[in-house]
DNA sequence: CGCATTTTTGATTCTTATCAAGACGAGTGG
DNA sequence: CCACTCGTCTTGATAAGAATCAAAAATGCG
């Protein structure tokens, strides 16, 4: 377990830290933790190298030779990627969170495998929408429901308010998004100040109007926000 | 075979014509010649509702509500597309020139499924960073790149030029790049000026320089165009 | 507490969209 | 054969949305 490894410095929104998962030479180990900010990169050209998260969040990303970064998909819990799922070598992968990963096997999950490749397909077609036509508030509207169903505390709270840990900064959230920081900043804030959404933390959300928000997701006839 | 059926008339910029495909129903017929702007529905929620491209031209796009419209995919010869492959209670399907359909076995041809689904993810990988983070100029160079690979002629020019059938118009490329018609027909003109393209007719297009196009759709650092 | 990073906010610029005519081409019917 | 029409394409003027540039505020960490 190489962490800490030196990989693709070249570009400044490459964490440095990295993780070469390979799960052939691991021998009996299945779990692995990772760190925040890990890049993770699992070797082997076989469809073997393949791994479900158990708990945290993974980006998928892929950059252009300039540096642009696209984040094609966002992963939590129980979701698949690797060689059996996507195209390590043209994409990579980076945790977001304290990660747990078990590397599985594809021939006894084959079902599972396929499951995973067909979920990867659909919501990269629905991103593509997002990307293409919808504006930066529909854009951050989208985003934050995916991200509210996908990572959803167990809310204590009195109506049925959902609230998560958006793992994403607001530079990955924009790189996501095909937008820039700043873009994804003023939306979040002026969906706050429409009271769809509450922050104290700017990682900490709280979807409170999510009939609005889908709305706005769907590109509804536009209503002035603040 | 129900060519002419009404359907989904509440949007613009979807054709009148339809045809829907059961490959269940069809009996012994294995191959369906398809006019252009036909919308192709293939029925049956089973896998075996699959198709591949003998010949012509196909998109793939998705609609949001208020008629926005985003392609997906254009696919030529050889590609394989239906509910073994993609969502099709999400998108639709249409025919962009004169195509001919081979209904397909998806249970004898399970690797060829396969590499389809594999190829359409990638694909789709591809076209969000393009969506996401490229400018328009790229996106189009990328654009003509693809299809020049997919559908050139057997050209006997003198030069390695290649020239093809452009089968989408400049609406089709727009909602395939996420642009406007505009914006797609001032970039093929810049080109055109630039001495990267040809064209006398507006669908059918040499690519007379490739490196330097090559280098505009990866993102050169930019040199100006006229 | 002080530093580094992330986030927010403002001012301005730029790319691309929108709006608006024309031009071109193909097909139609007189 | 030639006006006429329809759809697509081109081109220009203007507007809007988001990017960029810049700096302050907030947050987290050592």
């Amino acid at each position: 377990m190489l962490n800490g490894t030196l990989l693709g410095a070249s570009s400044p929104v490459l964490p440095i830290d990295c993780l070469i998962l390979n799960p052939q030479a691991s021998g009996g180990t299945r779990l692995r933790l990772v760190t925040p900010g890990t890049t993770i990169i699992l070797q082997g050209i076989r469809r073997e190298a393949t791994v479900r998260i158990v708990e945290g969040c993974v980006c998928l990303f892929q950059q252009l030779a300039d540096g642009r970064r696209q984040i094609l998909d966002v992963l939590g819990a129980g979701r698949l990627f690797g060689n059996a799922v996507t195209d390590t070598t043209r994409c990579s992968a980076a945790a977001l969170t304290f990660t747990q990963l078990e590397t599985i096997d594809v021939d006894s999950e084959r079902k599972g495998v396929e499951d995973a490749l067909r979920l990867m397909l659909h919501r990269s077609h629905e991103h593509a929408i997002l990307l293409g036509r919808k504006t930066a508030a529909e854009k951050v509207a989208t985003a934050l429901l995916d991200l509210g169903q996908q990572f959803a505390r167990r809310s204590s709270d009195t109506r049925n308010a959902t609230t998560f840990t958006l793992y994403l900064t607001r530079a990955d959230l924009a790189d996501w998004l095909g937008l820039t920081l700043e873009t994804v900043s003023r939306c979040l804030h002026s969906f706050k100040r429409s009271g769809l959404i509450t922050f104290k933390h700017p990682e900490i959300i709280t979807i409170a109007d999510e009939d609005a928000l889908r709305l706005l997701a769907a590109g509804q006839p536009k209503r002035a926000l603040s």
